[in-house]
DNA sequence: ATGGCCTGTTGTACAGGA
């Protein structure tokens, strides 16, 4: 079940003159790993940034109890949520109105992992969580990574097969996506081959998913190639930050008509500085309207 | 990844993350 949560006192004439004003917007997507215990954090990073849409992932929450009022008084009045208890989960986070909110459970599991809104009248935001597979890298013997390969390939398969009314689209595809695909995305990329994430068979689904809208990678606009990136570290090392063991899991993709838009990009690794971060940290475009 | 932790739960041990 969505819940769409929008403020009654944003009334219409003052969306029209917010966005009218608006000549651009920032976008972030973050694994929350939990909204709950992530609140503090948050209001960091809306200190930091100031986003005006903020997707989250690993909400973990289930609706009644999501912190909606909590989330409002951080400025998103419009909140779209996906959530279910324990795992997974997803919400978008607004200060500007959401419309066309849609779900769809991809591989036939009802498991939270995917919410949509349009905002701006034409740009559809996918928010997506991929599964992550779980330890051992081979789909007959690990179930968890077959659901992770077939996952890919639906979501792909869904894109490709609604390509000729989708492509002129404006369409940003950003979450967790839980592949770090290039060899620059992780701290060693021959030590990571046969580990979950970072694996040939993976890649080559996710690149399958890169080409079914001709996305465009609007992290390393900003971050080329061959520069080391990463949005996320494990809880696992403490000396995370010395030893910088990290991989980039977190993407922001979007359609070719938007990519001359792409006005920034940041991963703000501070996030993985505050008290009780998240393993994963925000990762922010800044979009011209 | 040598291993190291974190979060939520039909909870106080276990599943799942990656």
């Amino acid at each position: 079940m969505i819940k769409y949560l929008s403020s009654r006192k944003t009334k219409a004439t003052d969306i029209k003159r917010k966005n009218k004003n608006m000549d651009s917007f920032k976008l972030i997507t973050w694994n929350v790993n939990s909204i709950r215990i992530r609140l503090s954090p948050l209001n960091l990073l809306c200190q930091l940034v100031s986003p005006d849409i903020v997707c989250l992932q690993e909400v973990k929450a289930k609706e009644e109890d999501f912190p909606f009022e909590e989330v409002k008084k951080l400025g998103f009045e419009h909140i779209a949520l996906y959530g279910q208890a324990g795992y997974n989960g997803v919400a978008i986070l607004s200060k500007v109105p959401l419309n066309n909110i849609a779900q769809r459970n991809w591989v036939g599991k009802k498991d939270a992992r995917h919410i949509k809104a349009t905002v701006f009248d034409d740009i559809e935001i996918n928010n997506l969580y991929v599964p992550a597979g779980g330890d051992i890298p081979d789909p007959i013997e690990n179930l968890a990574f077959a659901h992770k390969l077939c996952f890919m390939d639906d979501i792909a398969e869904y894109f490709e097969q609604n390509k000729p009314e989708l492509k002129n689209r404006k369409t940003i595809l950003c979450g967790d996506f839980n592949v770090a695909p290039s060899e620059n995305d992780v701290w060693n990329h021959k030590q990571l081959l046969k580990i979950v994430s970072h694996t040939p068979i993976e890649v080559e689904r996710l690149t399958r998913l890169f080409k079914s809208l001709d996305f465009v990678d609007a992290v390393r606009k900003f971050y080329p190639e061959p520069q080391k990136i990463y949005s996320w570290w494990s809880y696992r090392n403490p000396n995370w930050q010395s030893n910088d063991k990290g991989r980039r899991l977190d993407h922001i993709w979007v359609t070719q008509n938007l990519q001359n838009r792409i006005l920034n990009t940041q991963v703000i690794k501070e996030l993985r500085l505050c008290g009780r971060p998240s393993d994963h940290v925000p990762v922010l475009t800044k979009i011209k309207l």
